[in-house]
DNA sequence: ACCTGAACACCGTTCAAGT
DNA sequence: ACCTGAACACCGTTCAAGT
């Protein structure tokens, strides 16, 4: 797959420069949750704001053009040789600002997923508010693929740890507590970083409509050419016209039953018994 | 990290020739549901068996010694330049066998959860199966991590598809149809593929019992530094002492209990009524 | 302190040349 | 047909040298 554009020798022009800033429109929130970019926050202190280049490198600056290349490349176009031609530095500047590539990776993530976890906080609805934490995650992926498959990858950064924490709120406020919600949490997070993991992988390979469906008719004829089992021939039938959001917001109901089947139940018996 | 004896200049010899074989465990199913596999079948036809190299490069060594490397070295130390020098071959030797890299990690994962497959299916018990498959894979993983890592990159392959087929069995059993069906299996799968990346993960990053006790001490220690919330403390303390199989397992009966809630209440008035 | 860019130690994949 | 191994076109990361 050749990328005209993308080489160095195009990225040396410093017509990026003006740009940053402008198309790039995460809001970073910084929160507690987010110890990857809430450092800096006193180093405005005393100092003089000798004029230096205005956009001077910064932690900041660079998980910006991180996204960026991330949106329009993908995930396999993010090089640190990008990121160098993408900010008009040298190779080696990014080290003094990031540790690693995973790191900038996980920057990247935890910034596009501190705006769903927001956006979803709040409300007076837990379950509301477990459904449109999920939903938000999806539509982020669809979006965004390379969010998906970062977020499968690592348990412990920072954008899964938002989403740990915004669960565990919404099913404390359900009346879940201890191990039960350390049970319950796990299942839901484990299954949206699932669903986001192969879902991100379907996207990224058939991104719009129609892609997609020729590619799920593709798959479904060949499943059903492999194997005439009954089961696989209904199964091709259904992949043919299933509709990912809708199912993944079915998971999420399915999860958000288990949870509570045991209180439904004695609900109902308690109801009978009156 | 330095990595001794995985150098070219150290695999060079052939000592690694007679061993193949005999250390390799997985027994190769290759199934309709393993395309990757079942080629080459006929391939004997009319051949004269003159005298090649007993140890004749095919798809099946290739792939032994891929398992073997990554279950020695871990998904990084698998290079084309390992696998090659492993079989004592030329670089090139294995296009002939196989696409590309990818290809080379779907099959060896396929080939480990084909024997999980096999050994979780069959019984008069669709649920005791599924939790059968399901800690299966768990196991699978816990044992080698390089197996979560991919069947949460990639929707289609065939290792994925072997589960997706099992889980539509079980659930078939039960009574399950139609897109019910199809949402309780995309659940199941998702979530065992979300909690087979995080799990892989963290068994990659802390692999036996001393390291991960140290490791979840460590995280949980900044979690509680981190954040003054009493769900945080409480998640924190949860964290040092949980047990990833149980809270897998925890997560599979939720699920369960969730695809039959609506039933079980129902079951539950239809006894109250009598 | 921050930045530069050449250099290092790798990769996956290809392909002319061999048998 | 199958195999070889040098060559190609890349990587992430380091580090002496600059400002």
């Amino acid at each position: 797959m050749q990328d005209p554009g993308q080489g160095e020798a195009a990225e040396a022009g410093a017509d990026d420069r003006d740009v940053h800033g402008a198309l790039f429109s995460v809001g970073w929130t910084g929160g507690p949750m987010n110890p990857l970019l809430d450092q800096r926050s006193n180093s405005v202190k005393m100092t003089f704001m000798t004029s230096r280049r205005t956009d001077a490198l910064s932690r900041e600056r660079i998980v910006e053009a991180t996204i960026q290349i991330l949106d329009t490349a993908g995930e396999s176009g993010l090089t640190l040789r990008a990121v160098t031609a993408h900010l008009a530095t040298g190779r080696g500047a990014i080290y003094h600002h990031v540790t690693n590539k995973d790191e900038l990776l996980a920057a990247a993530a935890d910034g596009v997923i501190s705006q769903v976890v927001a956006a979803a906080a709040g409300g007076d609805d837990p379950r509301g508010s477990i459904r449109a934490l999920a939903l938000g995650i999806f539509e982020a992926i669809d979006a965004r693929p390379w969010v998906g498959v970062q977020l499968s990858r690592e348990p412990f950064q920072p954008a899964v740890l938002q989403i740990w924490k915004a669960v565990g709120v919404s099913l404390s406020a359900l009346g879940v507590g201890g191990t039960a919600l350390a049970d319950a949490g796990s299942a839901l997070v484990n299954y949206v970083l699932g669903a986001a993991g192969q879902h991100a992988a379907g996207a990224r390979r058939a991104p719009d409509g129609a892609a997609r469906k020729e590619f799920l008719d593709g798959l479904a004829a060949e499943w059903a050419r492999q194997d005439s089992d009954p089961l696989v021939q209904e199964s091709a039938a259904l992949l043919r016209e299933h509709d990912d959001r809708a199912q993944f917001l079915a998971g999420v109901n399915i999860f958000l039953a288990g949870i509570f089947s045991s209180e439904a139940i004695a609900a109902v018996r308690r109801d009978a018994s009156d």
